[in-house]
DNA sequence: TGTACATCAGTGAACGCGCGTTCACTGATGTAC
DNA sequence: TGTACATCAGTGAACGCGCGTTCACTGATGTAC
């Protein structure tokens, strides 16, 4: 079967890169399959290995969605910054680029969405998961901070309003619709009703003019 | 074993109301196991009955789940209805304590809450929960109804986006809140400091003095 | 340059597990007459 | 009031399934000398 390379060589008996085949096969497992659909034998096959090589790569499965989490959360961290990227920092419409980069993040890759908030899958304690969700959350803090001047908004329980009203709103809009609810409503335009609802919301909590 | 009911009366070869144990048990599991922990063997068991026999009741695991989220969506419904009941209907007050009963239905019953959003485990064809979860979902419709004047603010692109935005904030805060995610924020009071942020939001939203 | 050896990364068979589902069955209940 | 019978709601054994994990193994690679 998958004996040679894409470019025609044989595959040797040593596989060369197995760990990030095997997060490639986990993620394509993952989008077709779904969180619960996904195992490690599954994704061992789909590598075109023996079911028992990813004990070598991964701790379990658990060990392995932890992988996954972590690389989508470095991902929505790179979704939010391309969208926001060349903005004024702190100004309505990097704000509203942000929260659309979260959003149109969430829609694409709406498995990956999901498995990255699923603590009862995810390994505790993986060092790469923990720093990539904790970049990603650093991002509204950031976006706070420029937008009132302030240098900890954390700190400050008015600004931290803020923050986290940035973020639920992000989070709740991208989750309802990651999970069909407005399919009724949004029509045949999903993302420019999405990316004005967002404007909607946001330009009511930042200050602007939410009817412009 | 469990050969009598707690009234001490031997229990007959009949159950009597089976599915309703059923239903019990399988919410005792899911709070206990969380949704992928939850089987129709595990349910049987903890009713105290023979593990063919949901068969009889439920079709399959996703019609037992389907059941169980019709209920969380009932309840759901009632706990925001029983919240904001008495409060003059449209008011920041009403709207504030409806999105309130949202969010602590989620918190007291997070792993219900997952389920009723978990589409790929549910029966998309169950009547029961499509009608809870339509009527769950008019709430926020009958609020800014009141709140606007209109008699069908989904007709109204602006009145739309505002139901949208409660709707979105009040999952988006509850859906965060459940997987823990303000934990570090909340302190000791997570009841006051979640409230606080919901009538920070909606203050701002539904047109209050939201510092107020 | 060659050889011995340790290490690494895969293989494939085997294991036990709990699951959903099916099946013939049986005890209990209700109804017709 | 009694009897026959159909129906219902459970039982318990059995099935096949795919899973994670373990295990002895083997081919490939790298290193010491």
């Amino acid at each position: 079967m998958n004996d040679a390379e894409p470019n025609g060589e044989p595959r040797s008996y040593h596989h060369g890169d197995l760990r990030a085949a095997l997060l490639r096969a986990a993620e394509e497992e993952l989008a077709e399959r779904g969180i619960d659909g996904l195992t490690l034998r599954g994704c061992a096959r789909r590598a075109g290995v023996s079911h028992a090589a990813p004990a070598h790569h991964f701790a379990g499965v658990a060990g392995l969605l932890s992988e996954l989490a972590a690389t989508g959360f470095e991902r929505l961290a790179a979704a939010i910054g391309a969208r926001s990227a060349g903005l004024p920092p702190g100004s309505l419409d990097h704000i509203v680029a942000s929260a659309a980069g979260y959003v149109d993040f969430a829609r694409a890759n709406p498995h990956l969405f999901r498995l990255m908030f699923r603590h009862d899958r995810l390994d505790h304690d993986n060092a790469r998961a923990q720093a990539a969700a904790a970049a990603a959350f650093a991002l509204p803090v950031q976006a706070v901070a420029a937008h009132t001047g302030l240098a900890d908004p954390m700190a400050e329980p008015g600004a931290q309003r803020l923050v986290v009203a940035l973020w639920s709103i992000a989070h709740g809009l991208a989750d309802l619709a990651v999970n069909g609810q407005f399919d009724a409503q949004a029509g045949d335009d999903p993302d420019g009703w999405l990316h004005a609802q967002l404007r909607f919301m946001l330009g009511v909590q930042f200050g602007g003019d939410p009817w412009a």
